[in-house]
DNA sequence: ACGTTGTCGAACACGCTGTTCGCGTATGCG
DNA sequence: CGCATACGCGAACAGCGTGTTCGACAACGT
């Protein structure tokens, strides 16, 4: 039984509308609740009444896109080590926009932060097994975090880069880079001190 | 001739260290000028007489160290390929306080965004030639791209992590990762579409 | 010793936040 | 259709942080 009203149906996709916007045109800090507010034609109390401040707002925004990544991402363990990132960039050329606003040079930090512990996590659990089997000298933390950091790094630049090249273009591209790294080190070279 | 009062030098240290401090108790977004003004001991109308707001402090509390980071870094034409990183590594554990401070989890993003811009436009000019030269499929901005996001990644993770493994290793680490995909996209494969 | 220069701190205007409340009205349901 | 309810509205408010101003005072360099 969805019983929701229509009125918080409209609110909702008013607000969220409204915050990528204005984030887009003037950048996330820079935006203050009325503003929001105002392009939304939303009441203030009504605001207060969904979210309990701008960052819940932007959060809300992005969990309407987020669960499909992480339905996304966890097929994981099926096709390929470096699945995740295409996933990921797939995901974001779909949903271009928002990613823009929510991850692009202009918006907050608060997502880019979760992508990035996400993936970091999601990159050591699956290079665990493999470094440990070959007893590499470079640790899993390091090595997923090395992976982590260049795939959004690269994200964020293709995001504020208006996506030219494609998704799989880009993630074609990170894997050149990425894989020769990490096949080298589950030679487990020992001139590692 | 060092034209500069006693009570001026006083005051940018008071402050600078009790910023330091503060953003490693609670963390920069969490402070207030008054609980710096408070722990300095410096009065309100004497902050804003040297800095325009909190995040003016913030940099100039970088610059103090910043300067000797450039001059390590304009060295990069001889030593090596990824020498700045290498750099950036040992500057960082020399001014451990300070980095935790200002690249860290509890600071801003600020000072990251700086070093990351730094990082990505030295190594860009740094692979320009060579992958011109080799007429490889991943341009040059993505590659650079790719090396300067790992390379602050690692950093933030290390100086989050307390500096463990000490800065050669870690700059060891960082080059077996990353030096096989540029050596393989130097090579320039044509497997790229 | 003296003029300059820097510091202090109270007071202020301003802007943003998050809450409250009484009043309408759209909505869903019987 | 008609009704109770749940929701939206917006003014008003208290609270907090910012950045500025100003007069009084103290430290500084010469």
């Amino acid at each position: 039984m969805e019983r929701v009203d229509r009125r918080v149906r409209r609110t909702r996709r008013e607000l969220h509308e409204a915050l990528i916007a204005l984030v887009l045109e003037r950048g996330y800090e820079k935006i203050t609740v009325q503003d929001i507010l105002d392009r939304a034609d939303v009441g203030r109390s009504t605001f207060y009444a969904h979210f309990r401040d701008k960052e819940s707002l932007l959060l809300a925004s992005f969990d309407d896109v987020r669960e499909r990544l992480w339905a996304d991402l966890d097929d994981t363990a099926r096709p390929g080590p470096d699945y995740p990132v295409r996933a990921l960039f797939e995901h974001a050329y779909r949903h271009r926009m928002v990613y823009q606003a929510l991850c692009g040079r202009r918006g907050g930090d608060v997502v880019r932060r979760h992508l990035h512990r996400l993936l970091a996590d999601l990159l050591a659990a699956h290079l665990r097994p493999r470094l440990a089997a070959a007893g590499s000298g470079v640790p899993v933390e390091v090595a997923a975090e090395f992976c982590a950091s260049a795939a959004i790094g690269l994200l964020i630049w293709w995001v504020d880069h208006d996506f030219r090249y494609g998704p799989e273009r880009l993630a074609r591209m990170y894997h050149a880079l990425a894989a020769p790294g990490i096949r080298a080190a589950l030679r487990a070279d020992d001139d590692h001190g």
